[in-house]
DNA sequence: GATTTTTTGATTTACGTACATCAAAATTGG
DNA sequence: CCAATTTTGATGTACGTAAATCAAAAAATC
């Protein structure tokens, strides 16, 4: 059996209420009394019960989601594994709130960070606008102590105690190699269609993408990013009118949201052609098109993967836990039509 | 607040103990009291505080884990993170018990089932050998309510509550995929080396290897398998020589484990000559492998996801609680050198 | 050495559930 | 209707920890 309070309270030679005033830092505690109960907690191998903990403090985690107030099929993904995490709250002790902030706009995101401390979450996760005023917002609240994971979008540089989402350099990258080898030895050129370089996550994967294609596939030229600001419409616009243009387009690296309208250019503008595509995120339309062969390969973030993630490491940062690691890598998913789940 | 049960005794207006009789399916309550009682936990919304009334019970989960005693680097990675597990086991209120069996000697499997049911374990994991008798005893154990998942190594058609391990098909497809689609338009031959023929995994992805071999290109042939046993020695022989003797080998799929050898036959006979490699697991050899572009593409599946989705997933049902099953999916993963963890 | 202050001990209640015991009430059978 | 039986209630203890109170002991101060 795995030692108690009790056995450290014989072991030390206090009393339960001294073993008390150590554990949970309370005042009035010689430091020699503080010393030999942290031997016997070392020497014992003491590990509070953290289930019995939180059912005498009812103890419960309130959560607070920041997200960006974006329609795209990812965000609604990533608000619906939200809610899912709501309906487990009570089994999981956790109370989620989630707050929406205007998209692209570090202003709007460090008042929401600002106003944050007042109401004393004990964990918050945030999707991140990369700006110097956030990274001091979420430096500031690291110093008080919140424990705070970044979702989705890193905030590089900042003291943020984990990032819950994939590597989008490596994404790129990985892009890069797969458009590359599938084309083999054929030369042309690569449309890349993004949402916007304001994001640090379009920019990451484009970066990635790039360095790999001029590093080993110095045959296929990159065309200039066209922004189509995660909208369907916008993105059907820029790629039909690339593709009428360009005749030597023989790729495509889709490394936003908005590929409804991409597909549906594939579809109108390419019938006679034979065009290699890699797209990003999994969602009803994409895994269509590459089940009807119009996209080749899919790279994915699990968005459930990431919320439950974040919480977990949350609560285990709240309670002065280890995380597993290896757990909270979230993985970046390469689909063919092979291996759809 | 959650409902407790003091309060679905006050809504269904009976005593303490009578839910605890409901509860926890004790006799003697009379049919419409258990009928009363049963309408307050459904409109109340109650769900049971597993963690306080697991310290109540003093519960542990015993769970039992057997292996085959398979000297590769897949089962030393999967024995290290039973380990690992086993380190968490105090926090996790597990106790977990690891037996080695004979691989592929599905007698010594059904012995040791057979025992099993005596030292009442409240969950069982195992690395199926596909084999009726097998099946059979799965059965029987289900039957007698023990919660059964099955590891790494599916028993299809058999009662068991879940499989924690890849779908070995789709592998299989989505290593024809990418190689086919590396090699492009080049016309040549496929060795495929695997462990052995007896392990349904290996049969499986060898099945979707050739199946999409055969549909989608036709320009590649599919050599007659090699058997190396997942012993490198071995593989390195049969791999050399299959390269020595065949020079119109275009590209090696390998299935099972022991690639240390076919590294090495590689390095050896490949020099001159551009081949390309899909391999499965992810070890240092075939991570160095990669890097060095020996190999092109890594196909893993993660040992650990495996081993904590074992234990989730059998406490679970012990409980008689749900799992969420999109966490519980092994997914397969593709490496390339970009995306490399 | 007396006084103040600090430190420690002893004890109790609570969290939500499990489980046991014994008495009281309700139901059943004859 | 009485006895036997079944069903229900009341109550207490336990699990491991948190948190509070009050008294007692020890240390520090003058």
């Amino acid at each position: 059996m795995r030692p108690t309070v009790h056995d450290i309270a014989a072991a030390a030679g206090v009393s339960l209420a001294t073993v008390d005033r150590v554990l949970n830092q309370r005042p009035g505690v010689r430091h020699v009394t503080r010393e030999k109960v942290e031997t016997a907690i070392r020497e014992l191998g003491y590990v509070r019960d953290v289930a019995a903990a939180n059912l005498a403090k009812g103890r419960t985690y309130p959560l607070v989601f920041i997200l960006p107030a974006s329609d795209n099929s990812f965000m609604h993904g990533l608000n619906a594994e939200i809610r899912q995490a709501v309906l487990r709250s009570s089994a999981e002790r956790t109370d989620i709130r989630t707050i929406e902030v205007p998209a692209f706009d570090p202003a709007a995101l460090v008042s929401v960070l600002e106003e944050l401390s007042r109401d004393k979450p004990c964990g918050i996760a945030l999707v991140a606008t990369d700006a110097p005023d956030v990274r001091a917002a979420v430096d500031r609240l690291v110093r008080e102590r919140f424990p705070i994971v970044t979702l989705v979008s890193d905030l590089t540089g900042s003291l943020r105690h984990h990032y819950a989402g994939v590597d989008n350099i490596a994404a790129g990258r990985t892009a890069a190699r797969l458009l590359g080898r599938f084309l083999g030895p054929r030369k042309g050129e690569i449309a890349v269609l993004a949402g916007s370089m304001l994001v640090r996550d379009h920019r990451e994967r484009l970066e990635g993408f790039t360095a790999v294609m001029a590093d080993e596939f110095p045959d296929l030229a990159i065309l200039p990013v066209l922004e189509g600001r995660d909208d369907p419409e916008v993105a059907h616009m820029l790629v039909a009118d690339a593709l009428s243009r360009n005749a030597g387009i023989i790729g495509v690296y889709s490394l936003g949201a908005g590929n409804r309208g991409l597909i549906r250019a594939l579809k109108e503008k390419a019938v006679d052609r034979v065009l290699t595509v890699v797209a990003h995120e999994l969602t009803a339309h994409t895994r269509a098109a590459l089940i009807d062969n119009t996209i080749d390969a899919i790279l994915n973030q699990d968005a459930g993967h990431e919320v439950r993630s974040a919480i977990r490491v949350l609560k285990a940062k709240a309670d002065g836990l280890a995380v597993i690691e290896a757990q909270e890598r979230i993985r970046l998913d390469i689909f063919l039509k092979d291996n759809l789940p």
